[in-house]
RNA sequence: UGGGGUGUAGCCAAGCGGUAAGGCAACAGACUUUGACUCUGUCAUCUCACUGGUUCGAUCCCAGUCACCCCAGCCA
């Protein structure tokens, strides 16, 4: 468990011993048209923890000023998703419930004259707002009289006008080096019923003049975003200013989180969904929360990794395998260890008697003492892993079976592989074995060393299983690819599948319950298991390969 | 070519005038009922993008240069 440590705790902290504010108020304030993936992580934990190490709160706020493409079922897979991660937000607030008071602020601002109604189309605001080296020129309508834009406000609020005929400006600076404070749109009309406002409103404020009043009168005092914001921050501060906000919320950009072969753009997720690329939003591939949660991650390794990889303001690119670290850390003392085969051999140990079943003990270290215990089979016919024998041994390296050699079967027996059976292709159908008694695991045996330690499970009373060995959707960037769409660089293999076994005391398996099989990596159970025939997706790799 | 932001190891990231934390990855070794786990060790000194300057002393202050990212939605 890591202490959040970053740049915007220092600024908190001197707030608090300043004077400037007396509790940390954050905001979380996700649009409701996707769902949450890793990188929205960063800033939901960021979020919470900051507040939460002063002893102040967080809210979160749907952002729902355009009704375009939100939706409520967005907002409770949000809500979700945050409480899966494992924080209560104080309040649930909508932006839409505003909409009152964010139309009054705007009335001051007409009154005051810093807000103008404009006749110019889109295509004329672009042309009017001038270039990156030029600036923009002044609209005819800009010098409207307070009187003639109260009127046209209320018309706009009214119907009378269709989408895009007439928007509210923020009356700035049309020559303004930055680009965003040269007469930024603050209403735009829009005939699309709000998700919670109905047909109320035909006219929905812009995100430059929501946000900064949301979190103005939500007493927010850290406002938190992304870094793409920070050349919007004079206009937050002038929005919150001019419109006369008792409470003044500040705003802070952090870099944004990505990660190495992890697609997060909203819309290549919508393509592989929509595609059918993938099974859904919470199809393990993905980077979605729902994703990761049926993938097999926990929210504590998901905290830890956001927590400890930090927060700065340079837009980083951190390595998979770093996520895959924190949850093997956590996973450690809490996966259970039980045998699994996924790719089978048969083995046939011909010294021990048809149709007997004995059970041998086998602990592992675990937090949980009870789950570190259980019996399990061994009998004449077994399963090891096809890639753990090899008819001659490649090298003195080779710490598994080959003909001739001995290895311990973990929690059991030494065995040593006589014979090997093929078909007329050559490929091996089964091996034969002896095993010593005397070597019983646990019976102190040590006359002599094993070649290698290997895994296995009784083949009459092994359940069967299906292992999802998912691969990361990463796109092909060659030079031959170049120019092709999103979905055609998709690397098409990223789900394998293997028919193998588990040994029988996982025949109570919950969805979602962590294994680590030994060697073969982590695992969950998925949700679509049934107790006959139990499905595994693989959560991360063994740290290293063999 | 206007404005803003950022450059510390393969990847994250502390340090903010006193001589480069930590994690991941990597490598070497020990241990091992699996090669996992654990443990030990190595891993920025013509060093903090580069070049100058100030200073007894600079990653830190100043100047200039270079590189990368963001901004010209009636998206957020």
């Amino acid at each position: 468990m890591e202490e959040i440590n970053n740049f915007i705790k220092t600024i908190m902290e001197k707030d608090l011993e300043e004077g400037r504010v007396k509790t940390i108020i954050t905001r979380f304030p996700p649009e409701p048209n996707a769902y949450l993936h890793i990188g929205h992580a960063r800033a939901v934990i960021n979020d919470f923890e900051l507040a939460k190490a002063f002893g102040g709160y967080t809210n979160l706020r749907f952002d729902d000023t355009n009704p375009v493409n939100e939706g409520a079922e967005y907002v409770q897979a949000i809500i979700n998703d945050i409480k899966w991660l494992g924080y209560e937000p104080k309040n649930i607030f909508f932006g839409s419930d505003y909409f009152e008071e964010t139309y009054n602020r705007a009335i001051l601002l007409i009154k005051k004259g810093l807000a103008y109604v404009d006749d110019l189309n889109a295509d004329e605001i672009t042309a009017y707002r001038g270039t990156l080296t030029e600036p923009g020129k002044d609209s005819p309508c800009r010098n409207r009289s307070v009187e003639e834009n109260l009127k046209l406000f209320q018309e706009m609020r009214d119907g009378k006008y269709g989408n895009g005929e007439k928007t509210l400006r923020a009356k700035i600076d049309m020559a303004s080096p930055n680009i965003n404070m040269r007469d930024p749109v603050m209403y735009r009309i829009l005939h699309v019923p709000h998700h919670r406002q109905g047909n109320k409103w035909c006219i929905y404020p812009m995100y430059d003049f929501a946000h900064p009043l949301q979190d103005a009168i939500e007493g927010v005092t850290h406002s938190l975003c992304s870094l793409e914001f920070d050349n919007h921050r004079p206009l937050y501060d002038w929005f919150v200013e001019k419109c006369e906000m008792p409470h003044v919320p500040h705003q802070y950009e952090w870099g944004r989180l990505n990660i190495t072969n992890t697609v997060m753009s909203k819309r290549y997720l919508r393509q592989l969904v929509d595609g059918g690329y993938v099974d859904g939003y919470d199809d393990p591939r993905m980077p979605t929360l729902v994703g990761l949660k049926r993938k097999g991650l926990t929210p504590e390794a998901i905290r830890n990794f956001i927590l400890y990889t930090g927060l700065s303001r340079i837009n980083s690119t951190t390595n998979a395998d770093t996520l895959d670290n924190f949850l093997r850390e956590e996973l450690k003392l809490k996966a259970t260890r039980p045998m699994a085969v996924l790719n089978p051999l048969k083995v046939v140990i011909d010294n021990y008697p048809e149709g007997q079943i004995e059970y041998c003990d086998a602990s592992n270290n675990m937090e949980n003492e009870e789950l570190g215990h259980r019996q399990i089979a061994f009998g004449k016919y077994l399963y090891i892993e096809r890639e753990d024998f090899i008819e001659e041994k490649p090298n003195r390296k080779w710490k598994r079976l080959s003909v001739g050699d001995e290895v311990r079967l973990m929690h059991a027996y030494f065995i040593r592989c006589n014979s090997v059976v093929k078909d007329e292709n050559g490929n091996i159908v089964e091996i034969h074995c002896t095993y010593d008694p005397e070597t019983k695991s646990g019976s102190g045996f040590d006359a002599r060393k094993p070649n290698g330690t290997i895994h296995y499970v009784e083949a009459t009373t092994a359940l069967p299983a299906t292992f999802n060995l998912y691969e990361p959707l990463v796109f092909d960037e060659t030079e031959e690819t170049k120019g092709q769409s999103f979905i055609e660089r998709l690397n098409p293999n990223s789900l394998i599948k293997l028919e193998g076994f588990v040994e029988a005391s996982l025949k109570d398996t919950q969805p979602l319950d962590h294994f680590q099989f030994i060697r073969t990596g982590y695992y969950c159970t998925d949700k679509l298991s049934t107790k006959e025939h139990l499905i595994f997706n693989r959560t991360c790799p063994l740290k290293s390969s063999f």
